[in-house]
DNA sequence: CTGAAAGCGCTTACAG
DNA sequence: CTGAAAGCGCTTACAG
């Protein structure tokens, strides 16, 4: 059962495999009439060009391999079209993998895209060590960090991602503007720099209005379970007396708390304020909707897309960091009378 | 920039290629000590095998296409998760596609994946016609098919998927016995064959309890809108004076039209019950939390996959249908009075 | 135990 | 305008 070859089609159009090849790439070189001779019998056959061979000759695979910590994640489901979306536009073939949150296997995967050779790779939420950096170095693979969540920048290679800082400041402004002065900050463990920049943007902020640090409580859970249940979880340790906004890592763990205390009556956003990040499509649908900050989710894969085919292309390129925005709804209201100092 | 390949360690090895290649390979008719030379040689050099060249040796690339109509879905991304994780498991890279529910767009992808000669195929909510169906059996790539939408089956291909019918049984069963008899379907017109087995299982079980065609309405949007808006959408369609009880094609679109009528103030479940489809993790989070008809989705995308790995192998295979079941919760509940015949 | 040779399916510089 | 040759990086049957 072999497959049919140009040499197949060469031998019926009895000219050189050479030419055959140079017919089906339109170079003009060959005369029209075997040209269409060629094409003809090519259709005949049901002849497909073997990329595999076109790569291996080329060295050059146009194909891409992007590594995603959970492709369930409704964030990282939208990054992922986004990607692949262009990917697709750019006729570059798009490998993908999960890593699980587990930076040995971020490697792994990286390791087994080298083998097969792809043009490039994208990594979201990054947790690479320096270790892993000099190997992935030694490898020279083009690579973009998607939302890196290691701790400090990896020179020499390439980044996209959000500003996450800027993305606490905002909640933090929205929320002191409604009157809050007790709030609490629902972490994510998994993600530990974007977690640490959101929160500390919240606090800074905060804290800048002149909020006592005592008054900024932070939660994390060391639980690998999913955000929705995370943020239940987190949602019933709270003292309710203590806090009357909660900004949540993301919008999973906003809608998890959400649920924990609609569950146990406490009515959202008259005593709780409750604001989200991403602003993924069930935002829209809770009730109350929820205010959130809200992540260029798609254009964030687009954009990673479009650094990568430029570095490929050897052009300049610059890293980009989006803005978050926030998007208000019904979670957050003005805090409730008497608690304000 | 050359990548490092087996001549250069052959050539600092002072041994010919086939050697190296054969040390690589663990073949144990080299000589332990050679063999451990060329391997440190390896190591030295950061040496990685080329996928690329065995495959095209090989004749097979332990590649994967998967094309699915939307990443961002969340049933599809846990779907896409089992796939993807017995993939890893047994060595073979993913390709992912989206098809965005155009057939032409599912034979165009699935021709790239054999240009690039995967070594099988899964495609998701399938609506290949006959003609893309001849096609796609020229070029002979082993395929199964995932949820297929097609209005019949493929014979001579493989398929998994859940039972559908089955499916809107258990929800007629479920609401019938809850007092229910004024009903109302909520379909999906993109994905015709499950939409309308789904509609069927429920309409034929409860026209076998007597209840007459007209008391079970059936809505479908053409929008190609997402999921959750359409449930909104669909749900303000509806005379809430007619129905007491609501069958959605899915989750997404349960979710919608819960938030819809919460923002109508109609009580759920009081006055009106909701089940829907999939049990995806948002279902037990929503408020109430949604009464649905679970279908095992990693199990599917773990499912789909095996039986490509069985069909690479030449092992003899059965398609699977995997059955769905209730799941209770709070969304549905006894018909309000007056309303049971 | 090891090497020389052929070949997987292409592309392209070099001749003519 | 077309062909013969080399080569991309491997694997493996055939000799020795």
């Amino acid at each position: 059962m072999r497959r049919v070859s140009i040499e197949d089609i060469a031998r019926q159009a009895q000219v050189s495999h050479s030419t055959v090849s140079r017919a089906l790439r339109g170079n003009k070189r060959i005369s029209l009439a075997v040209r269409t001779q060629i094409l003809q019998i090519a259709t005949e056959l049901g002849y497909t060009p073997n990329a595999i061979a076109q790569s291996l000759q080329q060295r050059q695979t146009n194909t891409i391999g992007l590594v995603v910590a959970d492709v369930a994640d409704p964030f990282w489901g939208e990054v992922v079209k986004g990607v692949e979306a262009v990917s697709m536009h750019n006729q570059k073939a798009l490998f993908l993998s999960a890593s699980q949150y587990e930076p040995s296997r971020q490697l792994a995967v990286i390791e087994v895209f080298h083998q097969r050779r792809v043009d490039g790779i994208i990594v979201g939420d990054s947790q690479l060590g320096d270790a892993q950096i000099t190997r992935l170095a030694r490898i020279k693979v083009p690579t973009v960090f998607l939302n890196s969540q290691a701790d400090h920048a990896y020179p020499g290679f390439h980044a996209v991602g959000i500003d996450n800082y800027a993305g606490g400041v905002l909640a933090a402004q929205h929320l002191w503007a409604l009157g809050h002065r007790q709030v609490a900050y629902l972490g994510s463990t998994k993600r530990p720099a974007s977690n640490h920049l959101r929160g500390l943007g919240f606090a800074d902020t905060l804290r800048g209005y002149g909020l006592p640090t005592s008054a900024i409580m932070t939660h994390h859970s060391p639980s690998l379970a999913e955000d929705l249940r995370i943020g239940y979880e987190l949602a019933s340790t709270l003292d309710f007396t203590q806090v009357t906004a909660l900004f949540c890592y993301n919008d999973s763990i906003a809608l998890g708390a959400l649920t924990y205390c609609r569950s146990v009556g406490i009515a959202v956003p008259q005593q709780l304020s409750i604001v989200g990040f991403d602003d993924v499509a069930m935002a829209q649908f809770s009730m109350p909707a929820l205010t959130t900050i809200a992540q260029p989710k798609v254009a964030l894969g687009e954009t990673a897309m479009h650094l990568l085919l430029a570095v490929l292309a050897g052009q300049p390129t610059i890293d980009t960091i989006l803005t978050p925005t926030l998007v208000v709804r019904q979670s957050s209201a003005p805090a409730p009378k008497g608690t304000a100092q």
